[in-house]
DNA sequence: TGAATTGTTATCGT
DNA sequence: AACGATAACAATTC
């Protein structure tokens, strides 16, 4: 399920292949993921070189010269090259063509995913919160964010329009490097602890860019951060940090891995 | 068969 | 009214 860093890993790894390319020609094979319509879309991106391929969020954003396309993988989305060895046609969704030949492939299963052209790109993304991993996301700022709402740490690290770009893999791993219990309210941190939390969310996102994402089945491959997660998928093993066996529960319809001893629920993190 | 996943939208309660 | 929590929904795999 492509987080933040499984997008940003994506967006590298394709930059260089699209960037400068012409769109030439468009294939939807399930058109209710494509807004506006499939007809409209096509007529606003073909012939459009893309000057530059960037992320925002969990988007990909493809700049064109005028407007831009915005790729949301959902769930289960995936981009690949329809002549690459070992290509699997099945869950073929859209298609590109660019002008060197090639024919770049949307494929996304359980149809989560969403194409969009928008005439301005300056329009995306204000509904969005600040990106983590940008210098101006800074202790005070994150500070303003928690203070601003009485939420449960959890879905307010998920909400998209609060921080952008966790999911719920890192979510658990970001409070459980900060040892932080999931359930705590985002208006009861202390100075320190939003320190904490602010250098988690950050060594967690550079972390798992750095191992290109984590790969757990079909959705996603290539990545090695699994081999580095210390609670999620890992319930009733050993927390790294005190051996007691890690917990799952249930936190905003979210299934929640934490270490019930480092991460207590009244919000004392016992000494480091 | 139920659980899992994201983002949006609707609805309920305080 | 505004906010937060909750549920439903889209679709598919294991």
């Amino acid at each position: 399920m492509p987080e933040l860093p499984e997008v940003e890993t994506i967006v590298r790894r394709y930059r260089p292949d699209l960037e400068g390319r012409r769109i030439v020609g468009f294939a939807s094979y399930c058109p209710q993921q494509v807004r506006p319509g499939v007809a409209s879309f096509r007529r606003a991106i073909v012939g459009q070189t893309i000057t530059r391929l960037t992320r925002r969020a969990k988007y990909i954003l493809a700049h064109l010269d005028r407007g831009g396309l915005l790729l949301h993988l959902g769930m289960s989305g995936r981009l690949e090259w329809s002549d690459a060895v070992g290509f699997d046609g099945r869950h073929v969704r859209a298609a590109w063509e660019l002008d060197n030949g090639r024919r770049l492939v949307f494929c996304d299963p359980r149809k989560f995913g969403r194409i969009r052209y928008v005439r301005d790109l300056k329009d995306f993304g204000t509904a969005l919160g600040p990106e983590p991993l940008e210098s101006d996301f800074s202790v005070t700022v994150l500070g303003r964010l928690l203070g601003r709402h009485r939420r449960q740490l959890k879905p307010l690290l998920l909400d998209q329009s609060v921080i952008a770009g966790l999911g719920n893999i890192y979510a658990d791993e970001v409070l459980f490097r900060a040892r932080l219990h999931p359930t705590t309210r985002s208006d009861q941190l202390t100075g320190r602890e939003v320190r904490r939390l602010h250098q988690a969310i950050r060594q967690v996102l550079r972390q798992a860019i750095a191992y290109q994402g984590t790969s757990f089945d079909w959705a996603y491959a290539g990545g090695r951060m699994q081999t580095r997660l210390q609670v999620y998928g890992r319930a009733g093993r050993p927390c790294p940090r005190c051996r007691t066996p890690i917990a799952r529960i249930r936190v905003a319809q979210r299934s929640t891995h934490l270490c019930p001893q480092c991460q207590p629920a009244d919000g004392r993190a016992p000494a480091s």
